[in-house]
DNA sequence: AAACATTTGTCCGTATGTATA
DNA sequence: ATATACATACGGACAAATGTT
């Protein structure tokens, strides 16, 4: 799911860590829409295997809240709200926020360097428009964040809400700024002086003001 | 007589849903020990099931953080530090400080009477030295202030922490103190007067001091 | 080194339950 | 209301992978 730096081993990838990922894949892009139905045995045709994986699959899916399953009905894909970015931010945010002051101790001048490089990289993809790439970078940005905050209960929770957030931006529900750069070098300023109470604050600012910018773009769109 | 919240009617619960219940409240309580290796087959026979929903329940688990799975290999339950504490209740805090914030202007105050009457059972219970019950209390106070909240997110990524803290409590790594009482009732001070910062504030913080109180528990006990 | 024992991963058949005609 | 169609839930057997003797 988050897949920050390292790539996946190219070990034996089971059957049902495929199916995962495909599937995932799919809602996420909007290959599958929202509401779709999931017929396990069409899906298991489609990626060439049995029915089993593909269950495993699918309930791994429903606790992570991509699909809905009614008992003896029927699976479908999770309906998409735009309105939830404003549901889904304000606790990425909170986290996002508690992994910075974690991290302030902790983060290398290295690693500021390294976030550095990937701010240039961000601002760059956001003034070519290539918003995709920003959000990965965005992304890749805060993930090395919180893997320094080392508290895997933080980067549990977040990664889960990250993978709503991805799924939002495919959904034209998530806006990229180029307010962001700034406040990015902010949180490296604050954490080269030590200043988590500073660190935290911003980064917990960086994700509400998409909110604010969700809702501006809507009322845009409204008027015209 | 204050309600119940939610008790899900007791239709038609899946092999799955009972293995999954049965399997994390041994984990949680104990039962199962850290480290102690799970066999499909064995549970199976003693729920009196198939290995199929043992499986699938063992995976929900394991994105729950409660077992391991080493492919091919075998399952283990999750081996557990006391200083755990330290890790959940950070992340624990600032949502609940969230959803406290959130709930202010949507809570009512027949929900604040209700929640001033658990306050007081709680009480009950601390000095009566009932710290489960104290326990299920606190956390009752604090799921309906959730709910209030009303964001699913804030609900899902809450709901999982708080599992492992119910465990950690088996585990005597949680210490509850008539400290949170006064804190309580604070919490509902903010509410009636529709000041969420204040509520937000004590919420976190009634979720810190659980981390000294148990480190200075453990220094207590070295000393001896 | 190779065969073995154990455990997980996968397949597929069948029973059960739900919705609809 | 009954029957029918369909999807899921579960069971049991086989295959694959791993660690060990």
């Amino acid at each position: 799911m988050p897949i920050p730096t390292n790539f996946l081993s190219p070990t034996r990838v089971s059957a049902k860590g495929r199916a995962f990922s495909q599937i995932q894949e799919w809602i996420i892009d909007g290959t599958l829409q929202p509401k779709e139905k999931l017929n396990d045995a069409d899906l298991a045709q489609a990626l060439g295997v049995s029915r089993t994986p593909i269950r495993e699959a699918l309930q791994l899916l429903n606790v992570q809240g991509f699909v809905e399953m009614f008992p003896g009905v029927g699976t479908q894909v999770t309906s998409v709200n735009k309105e939830d970015v404003s549901k889904i931010l304000p606790p990425l945010g909170v986290l996002q926020a508690l992994a910075a002051e974690h991290a302030t101790p902790l983060i290398s001048q290295d690693t500021i360097d390294t976030l550095r490089e990937i701010n240039t990289e961000f601002a760059q993809s956001i003034k070519k428009g290539d918003f995709y790439s920003a959000l990965k970078q965005d992304e890749q940005f805060h993930n090395i964040i919180v893997e320094n905050a080392q508290n895997s209960y933080i980067t549990n929770s977040i990664s889960n809400l990250q993978a709503h957030v991805l799924r939002l931006y495919f959904h034209q529900s998530i806006i990229l700024t180029d307010d962001s750069i700034e406040e990015h070098e902010a949180i490296l300023k604050a954490f080269e002086n030590s200043d988590s109470e500073t660190a935290a604050r911003i980064a917990r600012k960086n994700w509400l003001r998409a909110i604010d910018e969700f809702y501006a773009e809507q009322k845009d769109r409204d008027e015209k």
